[in-house]
DNA sequence: TCAGCCGATCAATCATAGGA
DNA sequence: ATCCTATGATTGATCGGCTG
């Protein structure tokens, strides 16, 4: 949507580089329950559960499974993608400083996973629900 | 409302502001390029390794940095400005190497 | 020619630290 | 203790470049 700022990296010109904030505006279409489409939307904690347990299963996706995992969840297939874009770069970064042991590397790239149900949004689906407390999952600081 | 899904899970972020002298490290750079606060790989290692924090964190904090004076402009920052450009032109040594830089690209 | 990925960054937000 | 601002970290999404 709005984020043309000039390339920072290659040899780039003079102005402060930072100077944008364009109006932009654009008609995002988000589940941010908020208004207008926001630029950002809020993951639910099922969708991340679920997209998390899938992440961990593959790293990548076939266009197939991104779709199933996207309707499952009830979102795009660019969101989908691009989470796992980014979870990924997580991943590398977890890696590079903290720690986090390689990936145990799963067999085969496939196997999937029934998420669950279909038509995600209400169902309780007992995954990891709020443990109720300090549930430090999570090893890193 | 319901939002306030996972915020519990974000534990990690137990934050400890950086040192006094880091954080001055950090504008000193900043501010004497201003043109182009995009530190390179490099740089930003030398700047972790200076600081004592991490090149993750240097990222952190230049970003934070450039979107923070952007939305501000004409305040403290100008302010701000010329005090890490007198700094620099101030001991040679050290901040030399800051003013050189700054001056790196032209139109 | 083109979609997906990477690397860097943005922008909004969260949660805490620090000061009054 | 209470409120408010400063600040480090997280993350969905964008930008430019590269690649199969």
């Amino acid at each position: 949507m709005q984020v043309k700022r000039n390339l920072p990296k290659p040899g780039n010109k003079s102005e402060c580089s930072l100077t944008n904030t364009g109006p932009g505006s654009v008609g995002g279409a988000a589940t941010t329950a908020v208004g207008v489409g926001s630029g950002r939307t809020n993951f639910t904690t099922k969708q991340l559960t679920e997209l998390e347990k899938e992440f961990h299963f593959n790293k990548y996706l076939t266009r197939a499974r991104r779709i199933e995992i996207a309707t499952a969840l009830q979102l795009n297939e660019t969101q989908v993608k691009i989470w796992f874009q980014n979870r990924r770069m997580k991943q590398k970064k977890r890696m590079k400083e903290g720690l986090i042991p390689p990936d145990p590397v799963v067999s085969e790239p496939n196997t999937p996973t029934p998420i669950s149900n279909t038509t995600a949004a209400v169902p309780p689906s007992g995954v990891v629900t709020t443990s109720s407390v300090p549930a430090v999952k999570d090893s890193i600081q | 409302v319901m939002i306030l899904r996972s915020r519990f899970l974000d534990a990690r972020r137990k934050r400890r502001n950086f040192s006094k002298q880091a954080t001055e490290v950090l504008n000193e750079y900043f501010y004497s390029h201003l043109s182009n606060p995009y530190p390179s790989e490099e740089a930003k290692e030398e700047l972790a390794k200076k600081c004592g924090i991490t090149v993750s964190q240097i990222s952190n904090w230049f970003g934070n940095k450039r979107i923070r004076y952007k939305k501000n402009i004409g305040k403290a920052q100008e302010e701000a400005n010329m005090y890490a450009a007198k700094k620099a032109a101030a001991v040679g040594g050290a901040s030399a190497y800051a003013m050189i830089s700054s001056q790196g690209q032209m139109i």
